[in-house]
DNA sequence: TTAACGGCTGCATACGTATGTTTTTTGATT
DNA sequence: AATCAAAAAACATACGTATGCAGCCGTTAA
């Protein structure tokens, strides 16, 4: 016989006052008497009371809940979701509930209709969107969301005029820094790995600042250098064995991504390449392992600490309707053992 | 003007029926005429209609929701989670949505007051908790769960005569494969590092494993090479710093976990020891990046994906009240480079 | 003495759905 | 044409909370 859950009745009953005197008290409502407060506040605490949060919700019309959507291909047997996001969600999680605000998390393939099933339903107050991915397959969606004034902000390369609120990490300039770093310790036939196709706005920006960086250094971007990977450590090695079939030279490769770096790296000291005396390897995310990886990875680090705060509070912002602003996240150059000394 | 919301009388208004005709025909009751349904679901369709959540669920007293808490401490500016939960995260989010389940997502650092914040709100149908940590700390707790009647499951090691459901891998037959496979390879000193002193329980099962492979190849465990740490790449370094400066000599570590094997590779490398030439080292988990260190990392498979399914299979099952058992997940020993060929 | 007012509290209702109960409709049988 | 059962739809209500509004009481001012 489990004991039925008390209601605010329950309470007011046991203190001798009414439901609405109890859910103003518990609210802290200014209305009601210090005492009277007092009282109701220790009976709910003597019958373990909580509020019901669905009575709650639909009476107030919001929520208290934010959905993460995080957008990767799973595949059916194994679960290989980058550790970037999982950075993130350590971060939003707990701005979240630092700002009493729960988060649902759903994992969606690129396939699936979820543009409604969370704002639509009431679940939550305002979406997450956070993914790489091929960005013309959801911008529909992302309009139909904006259509319907969902509230919602996302994780990616902030393109001018959007409609909608996006935030990211200053892609460029991090491609841009650490390509500039290997020029400088006089590295010249750089290639690259991942997104030098346009599919993913992340990457390539990263790439175009790899190209800036070359340019600026009076040479010209070698195009049989380019290898297009997803951000996968069996896409860095898959990447580095073409390009190692190809026969063109090279002494240094800009990943896209750390997971990509730790990959190359796997793939070239497989092949008899040490790394970084003959092949500097440079990533991007500044992953936990990164400085920890063999040799330690030199990469751009990504505040994600500060990006999942800036994405939580610009969510609460838009819900609230108070002023938003869209935010870059700072790249910043993190130097380790995988591009050796100056040569 | 954002048109409000559509809700069941709007449609029970246009469909020229009620509003609880309505309700049955979405939700495919048999008691309503074929032809009316269809009709209605048309409506619905047209007028992107969907459930209100949190009004269903206050009239079905369920929500449809489970929660997952994570316990993990973290410290303020980094995000250090293992990604090991990140990888069962992804197996049960998919898990949950295969079965109808939204996931609420919440780290919990070991001193708040989590243990009725998700079920007594009606929040969620049932939780699952995840994270190792100081067993002792929360055993209260679960207590008072079970007293409460929530429903939950939790990963960890699985201890006879518990009145709650735990899953966990068979952590013991984990560290005995992984020992007796570097006996076999010739390495006579092996040290352990993590869990040995009986905080985690998780990790004293692998210590357990250890421990019983050497008795059985006729040798003493030698207590001088056991350093405790916890699940980081950090603690990894400094247990390997530890280790070395206490002056006794060693061929093999056995590590607790691939991060912490990560991490003693990273130190043992830094002072001028070669793995696995010099010393073998050998993980727990499998992460990804087991497969992708320098060298790989010869390491125990657990497998998360079976874990995270049978995580929220038995947890529905306990929900539903129909029969639950408790479930060990295998063990499998993966061998890679790091512990080098035969002596 | 009366009116006005502020501080508290109670009353009544609405949020949107799901479902037990009752009523109406339909179709078949006598 | 009358009866009845089954099918279909409508009616009524409850889930537990939050909140606009009205009412009460004690105090102060006119």
């Amino acid at each position: 016989m489990s004991k039925s859950k008390a209601t605010s009745f329950d309470i007011a009953y046991r203190a001798g006052v009414s439901q609405s005197t109890v859910s103003r008290a518990l609210r802290n409502s200014p209305q009601v008497n210090e005492e009277t407060r007092k009282k109701i506040q220790a009976i709910a605490r003597e019958l373990n009371y909580k509020v019901d949060k669905n009575a709650s919700n639909l009476r107030t019309r919001h929520s208290g809940t934010l959905a993460l959507l995080l957008f990767e291909e799973l595949d059916d047997t194994e679960s290989h979701i980058n550790p970037f996001y999982l950075s993130m969600l350590g971060s939003i999680t707990r701005t979240c509930s630092k700002e009493g605000y729960d988060l649902l998390v759903s994992f969606q393939q690129f396939s699936t209709d979820w543009s409604a099933d969370f704002a639509d339903t009431n679940k939550a107050d305002g979406i997450i969107l956070l993914g790489y991915g091929d960005y013309l397959d959801y911008e529909g969606k992302l309009n139909e969301l904006v259509e319907q004034g969902t509230k919602f902000v996302r994780w990616g390369a902030v393109v001018e005029g959007e409609p909608w609120l996006s935030i990211g990490c200053d892609n460029k300039n991090g491609g841009y820094l650490i390509t500039r770093h290997l020029l400088s310790l006089g590295r010249r036939s750089i290639a690259f790995l991942g997104g030098a196709d346009n599919h993913s706005p992340e990457l390539y920006e990263r790439y175009k600042g790899y190209c800036k960086a070359i340019e600026e250094s009076g040479h010209y971007v070698d195009l049989s250098l380019q290898y297009d990977a997803v951000t996968t450590e069996a896409a860095g090695v898959e990447a580095v064995q073409r390009l190692l079939a190809s026969g063109h030279t090279f002494d240094a490769i800009v990943c896209a991504s750390d997971l990509i770096a730790i990959g190359a790296i796997s793939a070239l000291t497989e092949a008899g390449f040490n790394v970084p005396n003959d092949v500097a390897v440079v990533g991007f995310d500044d992953l936990t392992v990164a400085k920890y990886s063999n040799p330690p990875l030199t990469t751009v680090q990504q505040n994600t600490n500060l990006a999942g705060q800036t994405l939580v509070y610009n969510l609460i912002k838009q819900i609230e309707e108070t002023e938003i602003e869209t935010r870059h996240i700072p790249a910043r150059l993190i130097v380790r053992e995988s591009c050796g000394a100056k040569l």
